[in-house]
Parts: C-alpha cells; structure tokens; sequence
DNA sequence: GTTGACCTTCCCATGATGGAAAGGTTTAGG
DNA sequence: CCTAAACCTTTCCATCATGGGAAGGTCAAC
C-alpha cells in the first residue's frame, strides 16, 4: 500500500531536502528513481528509507564519500561488520583531530581575551598580538 | 632600507601562499600595491606586516569577513579595545558552538562503535541505527 | 478555467584554498 | 649574448555541501 511520493513529499518524509535528492542522484549516490509521465520523480519507501539513512549519517559528520561506502556496506549482505566499525573509528579519529584544532584556537583566544581590558582606550593585547 | 618584494618573497616572509595574497587583494581585504613597470607586485614591510597580522588571525580561525573588521580596528588609532574584545568574544562562541557539535557527533559515534562486534559477521549496531 | 503550489532543468553563490593553463619577465649559467 | 629555469601575470576550474533563483511545465482546488 506505499504509494509513491513526489520529491516534495519525500523530503518532507526523510528530512532530506528535494534539492539535496536531486543532487545525491546527479553524483550517483542514489539510483535514478522512476518518472511520472510528466517527468516527476517518484519514490517509495525503499527509497525513502535510503533517504532517511543518508540523513543520520550526514548527522553524524560522514561525508558524502564515506556514505557512499556506507551505503555499500549496508546494501551487502556479507559485510563484515568489522569494516563498518574501521569506517566508524576513522571518521571519529577525524572529528577528534578537529575538536582539537578548535579548542587549541578557542584557548589561545580565551588567553588573549582575558588580557584585554575592553574599555574605551585603544590598548589592545588581543591586536598586539595579532600584529606580534 | 626595507627594499621591495615581490609576491612570492612577500609569500615566504608572510606565510600567507602567493594565490591567497592576491585572492585577500582581488576581495578589497588588502590595499593594492604598486606594480614594477612589468605588472609584478611590490610589498613592502608594512604590507608584509599586514599579511602576517592576517596569517595570524586565520590561524585563530576568524573568518576573511571577521579579518576586515580586525584590521579596521588594528588601523584605527582610536578604537576602544572594548570592540576588539567583543569580536573575539564573538568568535570564541561560535567556535565553542562548533566544538560542541563536534563533540555530540564523536560521542554519539563511540557510542555505537562500542556496540558493534567488529567481526566477520554482517550484524551492525552501527547500521541499523542509521537505518533506524 | 484560472490560480497557486508543485515539479523540471540549468546556472550561480557561498568560503577558503589550490591547481593548471597560457603567456610575459627576470636571472643565472654557459 | 643567448637560453633555460624560475619566477610573475591573468583567467578558469575544482573542492564540499548546500541553497537561491529563473524559466518553463504540471497538477489540483475552487
């Protein structure tokens, strides 16, 4: 009883946009869905699940790449669970060198801030520094 | 006796890549330097020392557009430091925010690699969460 | 039967950075 | 003095994920 959804209402039902559909499908991602007569893109829930998945994975961080090959892995039965667990880790070991990055700069900044007194004189240590 | 450099010396003394100097040039962020009569860019110390004022700032993660207001209160010679410090307060928040989005990620991440065996088998905690 | 809300494709923009092509200039070595 | 290497110039294209908008076709409701 799944009747098919037009692009709108698949976004609407995977929380994905219908232009990010759309482009998913232009790079491959996704398969080429059938047509109405009139041109319409038509999904079922197969489809849509597909959709659904793409967007928690992209919750989490994964690039359009690693989807791909997250894909992959999902639509193959004999996956070694093993290899999804190896993509896993290395997108967390990614995200972990960035969080890195970022706390570094948000100490040295928070270091520079509480030298600033933030009045209305012009001395500055934040901008001495910059200029060093 | 700060004789002139071209763009590439400019680059080396900056840290700031040749193709990025004329890029922050082409946006209106730095003034445009003089030119040998061949059309070659001329810095000079003080030029030199604006790109490295802006080789810092990136390096702290402010934006190009942050950057211009950077160096509107770096040149001004009556800026209250209250505004310097307002902007990396600002900046200090959103890459808190950014952290902290990273963070819900990894752990969201650890919490389902830590439920996946990890073997041979095709079973996936990982998966079947993303499919949901 | 017209209007509004869809859909289609195609092009452009973001932000920071790099690559490469096609052509001119300068410099060092022979 | 000539040539080759190492520069410089501009212009175009690519990344990555996403959105905006235009121009035109379609469908449903009133």
């Amino acid at each position: 009883m799944s009747r098919k959804l037009n692009i709108g209402q698949a976004a609407a039902a995977s929380g994905v946009s219908a232009k990010m559909i759309r482009h998913y499908e232009s790079i491959g991602l996704i398969a080429n869905p059938p047509r109405t007569e009139a041109g319409y893109r038509l999904y079922g829930d197969k489809e849509v699940h597909v959709l659904r998945f793409i967007r928690h994975a992209r919750n989490l961080g994964f690039s359009v790449k690693q989807l791909a090959e997250l894909l992959g892995l999902w639509m193959d039965e004999h996956r070694p669970s093993s290899k999804v667990k190896a993509l896993a880790e290395r997108h967390i070991d990614e995200l972990q060198q960035k969080i890195q990055e970022l706390q570094l700069m948000k100490a040295e900044l928070e270091r520079l801030v509480h030298c600033c007194h933030g009045d209305h004189r012009p001395d500055c240590p934040i901008l001495e520094q910059l200029a060093q």
